[in-house]
RNA sequence: GGGUCCCUAGCUCAGCUGGUUAGAGCGACUGGUUUACACCCAGUAGGUCGGGGGUUCGAAUCCCUCGGGACCCA
């Protein structure tokens, strides 16, 4: 029966041809609301956060979307109708400056084009490089259900997002306002609160005097760290409790080199502390100076423009405000105004995508109301409609649902979902999903259409309604009803504003309903340094290079292992070996598994009837080896439903690897060689072999989740499958109850025999040709029974002649040790040192002494014995027992050698 | 300033609701090619669980405090 696998794994070979061939030819992974709605079956629904058309396969890709599968996978095995919806966005300023960059190469701007020929450009771009990261996904052996994949411009999707914004705005949720926002000077675009990222930076805290008007010769000093704004200044402010400047309040100031003349006013708002406590007031340039500004009917002038340079009438226009700022500091200088200068470090913020500071701008912009959008998102939250992993993130989602400011949602772009809102020649705004509506809400066909484009995650935020079809607030089909809610989200913890209290919001306002139950927080990946991932550093692998070298399961297996939840992962690439190294134990463990049925069955057809009427039952094994296989690895399984139970994903791969690599290779597969070497009955030789093909297929399966492409080869070198058959659509094993609760102790005997022998050989340097005779002393009748029906795996192992009884005397010349009260008396003539086995013996005896010291204080400990529960303290008395005994044998032997 | 998380073997980390003589992988050291695997096997060394205090019969685990580090929000 030539039924084996090839000597050495390719990867390369076996992950293409199972992505190519198989899976999404034959529509493996894909999903029917039919299955749900008619058929009865449970649905399993996974949201892929939707990466940007503009990116490329990252690390941090890798660990979500393996995560991703892994649930997926899992779910579907475990018999739930398993969707996981696909898709890209369109993001907004990213995909414009990267075609404006590419069109500036060949000498031309968007406003060249003119709106509608750009957008041509973009599309076409977006056709030809929009598909690489789907494409880099595809290599990860993801099962999503590709025929589902939706771009948030596509036709569908957009126009939910249209009807989003009109819904939003017939309830009042959406306004058009004059506010201060967050301005990129660089792509020249209004940004949220959530788009600048703060940064600690070194400026200069300047101090500069405003000669009062009335008082010829005196000052009031004011500091700032933006001196270029002075230019636009319209008040003073101090504390109305600040003793120092009552006085003042009141007088007027003359701002220096405006030369405008400006009052001082009070307001609760200035800090006593900071500076002089003297605060100019910009309402232009900072949005708190702005507020006050109101409060005090105080005028705006605005110095910096759209671009970020000057604009003022005092010889600066034109200028850099940087530039501007050490310009100004010198003419304050000059002319006497500067009183001095401190260095200062604080928070300033950037734009996320340009990375440069960005401008508080006067502006017109739309805004979503949140606060009536916060209230049950986070209600649903803290009452666990939606349950975080880690948990500990609700703190943070509580923190901003309480202090949610309004949402900017417009932005100066081209690219993107335009705003469906229509001017009339008196200024009226006209919201309707089309010209033709607004014409007749207006009664007017002379309507010009907002220029502006909508935020990126103002379509993201409505992921689990359109990537299941919803186009507005009255749709309604099978997948929604099938599908949605989503189950699990697996996302970044840095998103968490941008996108998922967002979803819950969207969620919650247009379907009434949460859009997933759980939310699954995934680690930062940073370098072996602890340094976070950045090409500028040039310390991010290319996931696509680690997979050529070391195949996808190894990397999706490394990255699972060492990313514990909640925690930041350190990632080299050499790390992968660890998941390189354990699919060649799994292949090579599979070859000796094969290579033995060969022996034992005819032909395949022989080992198909034997396999499938196999039942592993406790009876029908003698081998110690077989009980406690079979028993752990159903304590494996259930550690591994109960560790998917609670999200703890890398839980689930050390207990398989652990399982695997110890019991299954390291003492099964072992004792089996040596039981299969011994020329045994063929009964007994077929069932060893089928109870390995068995845990085998089983361990196959709970590995798949994580390692797709190896375990669907392997699987189908069990048994001859036909193609369409895949392990991804095989059955999850369950756990045996009986199996777990067996107690198997008695069987672990020969274990620790063969353990302790094989570290006294090794200590006194036993050479591993040389074989000794060893005599074992039994404990009790079941140890002696299990001795004696193992002792050829114990010989094998041990590479001693074994002799097993009940009654035995102390042999000389040997070395001697207690396992589970079972005496080993190892006779090493000639090998073993007097002395080295007296201090051998001494050692081990005086650890035991101080053990049985501490457990008899701890015994005769009144408060101990009275108040810890009853099955605490009888475990206690049996290890002092147990410990006493050995002690006494010990002595014994220490006695013998000393005579 | 408010919040969250982390500090356990040389390195990277497990240790979940308090009850083992504190574990793994890598690295180090010793020995090993017995026909699945040197991407392997057997064995050994290495830790007063960041410091201090408290709760408890019992603390790596709970509480307080100090020190060090990371991140989020102002």
């Amino acid at each position: 029966m030539p039924f084996n696998l090839d000597k050495t794994y390719n990867h390369q070979e076996v992950e293409d041809r199972w992505r190519s061939a198989h899976w999404e030819a034959l529509g493996s992974f894909q999903a029917e609301s039919s299955n749900v709605l008619t058929e009865g079956k449970t649905p399993y629904t996974v949201l892929m956060p939707p990466p940007n058309v503009t990116g490329s396969l990252t690390l941090g890709h890798v660990l979500n979307h393996t995560l991703q599968d892994i649930f997926i996978r899992y779910s579907r095995m475990s018999g739930r109708e398993a969707l996981w919806l696909p898709g890209t966005d369109h993001a907004g300023i990213a995909t414009q400056s990267v075609v404006e960059k590419k069109l500036r190469k060949e000498g031309v701007s968007r406003h060249d084009l003119g709106r509608k020929e750009f957008l041509r450009h973009v599309w076409q771009w977006r056709e030809e490089y929009g598909g690489l990261i789907l494409r880099q996904l595809r290599r990860l052996g993801i099962s999503c259900d590709w025929r589902r994949n939706l771009f948030t411009m596509d036709e569908r999707a957009s126009v939910a997002v249209i009807n989003a914004f009109i819904a939003l705005y017939r309830d009042g949720l959406i306004y058009r306002g004059t506010r201060i926002i967050n301005w990129c000077p660089v792509s020249q675009t209004a940004l949220s609160d959530e788009e600048v990222i703060m940064k600690p930076r070194r400026d200069k805290l300047v101090y500069v005097r405003y000669p009062l008007v009335k008082r010829p010769g005196q000052f009031i000093t004011i500091a700032t760290v933006r001196p270029e704004t002075i230019l636009a200044d319209v008040a003073i402010a101090v504390n109305p409790a600040d003793q120092r400047y009552q006085d003042l309040v009141g007088e007027l100031a003359v701002v220096p080199v405006a030369g405008r003349h400006i009052p001082v006013i009070a307001d609760d708002y200035v800090d006593i502390e900071f500076g002089t406590g003297a605060l100019k007031i910009t309402p232009a340039h900072d949005p708190n100076d702005y507020e006050v500004a109101c409060r005090h009917n105080l005028p705006v002038i605005c110095v910096v423009g759209r671009d970020g340079r000057m604009t003022d009438d005092f010889g600066y226009a034109g200028m850099d405000r940087f530039e501007a700022r050490e310009k100004i500091m010198a003419d304050l200088e000059a002319r006497g105004y500067l009183e001095r200068v401190e260095e200062y470090e604080h928070n300033v913020g950037y734009s996320e995508r340009a990375d440069v500071v960005v401008e508080p701008y006067l502006s017109a912009q739309w805004f979503v109301r949140m606060k009536p959008l916060a209230e049950k998102a986070r209600q649903v939250v803290n009452e666990g409609g939606i349950r975080f992993h880690p948990p500990h993130w609700i703190n943070t989602y509580r923190h901003w649902m309480e202090n949610i400011q309004d949402w900017c949602i417009s932005r100066q772009l081209w690219w993107g979902h335009r705003i469906p809102a229509w001017y009339d020649p008196e200024g009226r705004v006209w919201v309707a999903s089309s010209y033709e509506d607004a014409c007749h809400l207006a009664g007017t066909d002379k309507l010009v259409q907002d220029e502006d484009v909508l935020d990126t995650w103002f379509s993201s935020w409505l992921w689990p309604l359109t990537t299941l079809g919803w186009t507005g607030p009255h749709s309604d089909n099978d997948d929604l009803r099938a599908f949605y809610p989503t189950d699990t989200l697996v996302t970044g913890p840095d998103i968490i504003f941008f996108w998922v209290a967002r979803m819950i919001m969207a969620g919650l306002y247009f379907k009434g309903d949460v859009p997933f139950r759980d939310v699954y927080f995934t680690s930062i990946i940073r370098d072996m340094k602890g340094r976070k991932l950045s090409k500028s550093l040039g310390n991010s692998p290319d996931p696509l290079q680690v997979i050529d070298t070391y195949g996808t399961d190894a990397l999706r297996f490394t990255i699972i292992y060492i990313a514990p939840l909640g925690q930041d992962v350190l990632f080299g690439e050499e790390k992968c070996e660890l998941g390189r190294n354990f699919a060649t134990k799994l292949w090579n463990a599979s070859r000796l598994v094969f290579m033995q049925r060969e022996k034992y069955f005819d032909s395949p057809e022989d080992f198909r009837k034997a396999y499938t009427g196999f039942v592993p039952d406790s009876d029908a094994f003698t081998f110690a080896e077989e009980q406690v296989l079979m028993a752990r690895y159903h304590g494996m399984l259930d550690r591994y439903h109960s560790a998917f139970a609670q999200f703890r994903v890398n839980d689930i791969l050390r207990n398989v690897h652990e399982f695997f690599w110890g019991d299954y290779c390291d003492w099964y597969l072992e004792a089996m060689k040596t039981v299969l070497a011994g020329a045994p009955e063929s009964g007994r030789a077929r069932k060893a072999v089928l109870l390995a093909v068995h845990v085998l297929e089983g361990m196959l399966k709970a590995l798949h989740p994580v390692m797709p492409f190896i375990t669907d080869e392997i699987w189908h070198a069990i048994l001859k499958r036909e193609e369409r058959l895949s392990i991804a659509l095989s059955q999850m094993p369950e756990v045996s109850p009986e199996w777990l609760g067996r107690d198997v102790s008695l069987y672990l005997i020969p274990r620790a025999v063969i353990s302790e022998v094989r570290s006294i050989r090794s200590l006194f340097a036993v050479p591993a040709s040389g074989t000794a005779p060893l005599s074992v002393k039994a404990a009790g009748e079941g140890s002696l029974r299990v001795l004696s029906d193992n002792s050829d795996i114990i010989s094998v192992a041990t590479r001693c002649r074994v002799t097993v009884s009940a009654e035995c005397t102390r042999p000389s010349h040997s070395a001697a040790s207690v396992v589970e009260g079972n005496e080993l008396f190892i006779q090493l003539e000639g090998l073993i040192s007097f002395e080295k086995e007296r201090s051998r013996l001494q050692n081990e005896i005086d650890t035991i002494s101080s053990y049985v010291v501490s457990l008899k204080k701890k015994l005769a400990n009144e408060g101990f014995v009275s108040n810890a529960p009853g099955d605490v303290v009888e475990k206690e008395r049996l290890k002092l027992a147990e410990a006493e005994r050995n002690l006494e044998k010990l002595g014994k032997n220490l006695e013998v050698l000393a005579s």
